[in-house]
RNA sequence: GUGGGCGUAGCUCAAUGGUAGAGCACUGGACUGUGGCUCCAGCUGUUGAGGGUUCGAGCCCCUUCGUCCACCCCA
């Protein structure tokens, strides 16, 4: 009997296709985090359970894979990456800070599958460890703005709030401490649900109703101007987290934010138990996929690890969901159709020639493929057109015995003869 | 965690409750120094798994697993 081959529920094999997809968004992301001076660090797959348990909130930890290792250690995959590099903080105190650290790894969420979701899959953060500044703040903007702008999107809404002064707002409203998360998370629903369908919702979850619109239409007041808005209200005495807002916006802008792609949103709240000020959360218009990217300031995470008190701000790209906005919309490179050298091998006694001029093309940086198996040319051919090679290369008796090569031209069925002296120029001038 | 659609050859899919099929792909040949086109031949199955109803189940029922989608939540 034998294994059928399958792919454990909720993870996915790359083919080479859609690898050459990922490095280059990969590659593009290193690329503009490291010119904003992050630096790299990679963690564990793993984490003992208790460092990775009590910062999620009750829904987030249903969804943690746990289990014990053999000799009956709790420990569990990483959900996120900003929780093990908080451990890392804690752990390394000779890191200097600020430290600007980039990650690009897989986390694993134990959910059920669905469009867009997996078991396993790629996050990718920048975080700024060890300044209260919100310079920092507004820089993880810029790059998340540099970035989508330079993968090829043109509607792209960075929005931006404050959780403390969302907080202070719903004090003022009169709700209490264990309301606000269920008015926060309602919130955050906003944007999806119809406005009657939300009121019945935030009755049905025992919320004041006067409260709550109260709360719904002091927040559709700021919608259109939320800037004088917030304004208006530090004149009238609310304060709190105002000016934190204010001065991301204007930062970021500096930063080279453009104005129609950033807005001051004061209904976004997000999930994540560990924010502790500002907040954004970034969408594109087109396909309506969601959130790609989201962040915030987190300034007492390390604290569960530390007797340290560590400002920390981050912003974490959902990978996969801009893969696929990026398949949607075309914006991978494309590659040539035809491309790439390919060697025959005639016989046994041509061999060593196709191995050698392989190797010649190799050293010179010129990549190129040489058949492996015996098998007859007609093959070799069909094997090449298959893999749409550009060129492939021929020497057989004729050729060993006048020094030359042939060079066939499979997407225009054309060929040339050269010398094979002359075979690396031919590639570095088609180039 | 909850709800729905779908599981048949490597892939895409057919088959009124009555003999499991086609196209593509693959292997070889026509074509012993040349791919795509054509033609010929060949290969491919515990119908996801287990149980039940029936003279008879790929098809109906139950269970289970997988998959896709939606909700919850989130990336």
């Amino acid at each position: 009997m034998k294994i059928v081959p399958r792919t454990v529920k909720g993870m996915r094999d790359f083919l080479p296709d859609e690898m050459r997809n990922r490095n280059y968004l990969i590659s593009k992301f290193r690329e503009i985090f490291e010119k904003f001076g992050f630096e790299p660090l990679e963690t564990p797959v793993m984490e003992y359970s208790d460092i990775l348990t009590g910062k999620y909130g009750t829904d987030g930890e249903k969804l943690m894979y746990n289990f014990k290792d053999r000799a009956g250690r709790d420990v569990g995959l990483k959900y996120d990456l900003t929780v093990p590099l908080a451990r890392i903080i804690a752990q390394y105190t000779q890191i200097i800070k600020p430290f600007k650290r980039y990650q690009i790894q897989p986390v694993y969420r134990y959910d059920n599958p669905q469009k867009g979701r997996y078991r396993e899959f790629y996050q990718c953060d920048i975080d700024i460890i060890g300044t209260s500044s919100i310079m920092a703040d507004a820089e993880c903007l810029s790059v998340c703005s540099s970035i989508l702008t330079e993968l090829g999107f043109k509607n792209f809404l960075i929005r931006i709030n404050n959780r403390i002064f969302l907080n202070t707002l719903l004090s003022d409203i009169g709700f209490t401490d264990s309301e606000k998360i269920i008015v926060l998370r309602l919130l955050d629903k906003k944007k999806k649900v119809s406005s009657e369908k939300l009121d019945a919702e935030a009755l049905e979850k025992g919320l004041n109703s006067e409260y709550f619109n109260n709360l719904i239409t002091l927040l559709s007041e700021s919608e259109a101007d939320p800037v004088s808005f917030l304004e208006r209200l530090r004149e009238s005495g609310t304060t709190d987290g105002i000016k934190a807002l204010l001065d991301l916006y204007s930062f970021a802008i500096s930063l080279g934010v453009q104005e129609q792609n950033i807005k001051i949103d004061l209904s976004l709240a997000r999930g994540l138990d560990y924010y502790t000020s500002l907040v954004w959360e970034t969408e594109i218009v087109e396909p309506a996929i969601g959130s790609i990217v989201g962040g915030g300031r987190y300034d007492t995470l390390v604290e569960r690890f530390s007797k340290e008190k560590i400002p920390c701000v981050g912003i974490s790209f959902g990978f996969e969901r801009i893969c696929f906005a990026m398949k949607e919309l075309s914006l991978f490179p494309k590659r040539k159709e035809y491309s790439g050298i390919f060697i025959t091998i005639f016989n046994k006694d041509t061999l060593h020639e196709s191995i050698y001029i392989a190797y010649e093309l190799r050293k010179s940086g010129i990549p190129c493929e040489l058949y492996l198996d015996k098998k007859k040319l007609k093959q070799q051919f069909k094997y090449a057109s298959r893999k749409k090679f550009k060129w492939v290369i021929i020497i057989g008796p004729d050729e060993v015995a006048s020094g030359k090569a042939v060079i066939r031209d499979l997407e225009n069925s054309s060929e040339e003869k050269v010398d094979q002296s002359s075979l690396i120029d031919f590639f570095i001038n088609y180039k």
